[in-house]
DNA sequence: ACTATACAAACTAGGCGAAACTTGTAAAGT
DNA sequence: ACTTTACAAGTTTCGCCTAGTTTGTATAGT
């Protein structure tokens, strides 16, 4: 459990540095040939990087995949909060963009593999696989109470949930997703 | 193709015949192990009955299997049917009821391998297994349109039966998915 | 309208060793 | 702050075989 944790700042832009950028793309590899199937091989040829330069950056397999989603969830986190946030726009477009966003990759071809992950080893993890869902849920509730039925609000928003848990297993596209939320959208949110 | 479509009548009581007794035994067989798992022997010694007696009732394994399906879903869709047609209850509780019972037996265990006998053969069982929901569908449609609010009837529907596939992921005890179901009713069925 | 026994053909499961691949680490280099 | 090369230990995959199970049918009986 050595992974990094100290302070690492130089090279590339701001915000991003080179980690984020192979976890990025590590996350890819994962969502698409699965956690077993994927090599450190494969993620560091994807990352233009070497394999033994992967291991100085991760510990081993594990922390790079734990890594790798606990980045995605926080980031599509943010990313529907600051959706959610502007004021600018409806409330039912707002849901709908918060919705989109983190359905779109947390409940994507990924959520197989996490789920399969998380089976096998429910302490490695389980937190934050656990708390996202919560977060994003608490989210869109305060989002929602702002709205004109503020005393619904948790039960439209879980109810909203289920809808997007559902039209994962029904649809097919993303867009087709988009579409049957957004009709669920306008019955539940006044 | 034998399978005895012909006129069979003598035994038992009226409106069940011994064919449907052991349609009824083998769905449950075929429930708790899966299509692959279950043996004829096994389906014969639950159905007291011996194998090639079974070969005598059945044709096959698969015409077997596509019976008990075909005949579990026909009779969730009678069963539904009467429920919503009751006056006397309340509307949201008829599509509570509906609900419950379709979702309760045909989204059961044995959803899993009904749809994996899907893939394989995608001929075989396809029909039923892709009008009955569009039945139950509709059935529930024709109901919620005597609402208040027919015009929206379709829409929420299909977002109740989006809400209910999703429930039956996050749930773990049918007692939950009726809790939260009737929340989504009360919610979206005037 | 079945039961009991029996049988061929097909499929499935389990074992097992060899080959291939993967993880994680090391060492030397730039 | 990495890269290349190399390597041990472990895991997975593969092919092949044998043994066992299962399907579907037949035959004779009640």
């Amino acid at each position: 459990m050595t992974d990094s944790g100290g302070a690492r700042e130089e090279s590339s832009v701001a915000g991003t540095s080179r980690r984020d950028a192979v976890l990025e793309s590590a996350l890819g590899v994962f969502a698409r040939y699965g956690y077993r199937r994927t090599s450190m091989e494969e993620v560091a040829r994807t990352a233009r990087i070497s394999r033994p330069g992967l291991y100085f950056l991760f510990e081993s397999k594990e922390s790079l995949f734990r890594a790798a989603v606990t980045q995605a969830l926080e980031r599509d986190l943010a990313a529907a909060e600051r959706l959610l946030a502007d004021q600018g726009t409806p409330l039912r477009e707002r849901v709908l963009g918060a919705f989109d966003r983190w359905a779109g990759r947390y409940v994507g071809p990924l959520s197989n593999d996490v789920s399969g992950v998380i089976e096998q080893n429910p302490d490695l993890l389980g937190a934050i696989v656990v708390t996202a869902p919560d977060r994003f849920e608490a989210l869109v509730t305060k989002a929602v109470e702002d709205g004109p039925f503020p005393e619904t609000a948790t039960s439209v928003v879980r109810t909203l949930i289920s809808v997007s848990v559902g039209l994962k297993h029904q649809v097919e596209t993303r867009q087709e997703y988009r579409d049957r939320l957004a009709v669920a959208i306008d019955l539940l949110v006044g």
